[in-house]
DNA sequence: GCCAACGTTGGC
DNA sequence: GCCAACGTTGGC
């Protein structure tokens, strides 16, 4: 399963603080679903591509290109008791979260949700189903040229 | 801020 | 193992 969409709240990563990162690479932390971490555990692989999708926000949409930049490890911020995303269940023997390392690769045509829902080809996203809620999704091949086609189109 | 939908927890 | 209650997500 080689293309996934990763929803991050820009206000606490931004496609653009991705960008402005050394080697344009980040932790992708505060995973705390179970499907999502397995996702990420058992499936992603280095190179998969990535649907940089901005959520909770004004105008929610794909914001960017990304790709899995490594394997799967501890989710760091587990273990900050003082972080919002603390887990007293978990230890460092034993960790229950995990983290992969995200590069962005290519920023276009910014596509909002709104748009996305109008694109018959778009229609069986994972995202785009009624109650989806997932942080990570999978993306099919199909899904993923669409999109890439939207976000390089010229305004 | 509202609220539908979903995931998790915990009593039994 | 069931399921009600609760907490969270996330669009609007």
């Amino acid at each position: 399963m080689p293309y996934w969409l990763m929803k991050s709240e820009p206000d606490e990563v931004s496609f653009d603080d991705v960008l402005a990162a050394p080697e344009q690479t980040v932790a992708w932390f505060g995973v705390r679903n179970y499907q999502a971490r397995n996702f990420m555990r058992d499936q992603m692989q280095v190179g998969d591509g990535i649907l940089f999708y901005h959520s909770s926000c004004a105008v929610p949409g794909v914001a960017g290109i990304a790709e899995v930049a490594s394997g799967p490890y501890p989710d760091a911020t587990q273990f900050d008791s003082a972080g919002k995303y603390f887990d007293p269940q978990a230890t460092p023997a034993q960790p229950r979260w995990i983290s992969v390392d995200v590069r962005a690769k290519e920023k276009g045509r910014y596509l909002p949700l709104s748009d996305m829902r109008a694109i018959p080809a778009l229609e069986d996203m994972v995202l785009l189903q009624k109650g989806s809620r997932l942080s990570i999704s999978p993306v099919t091949s199909g899904q993923w040229n669409t999109i890439l086609a939207f976000i390089r189109e010229q305004r």
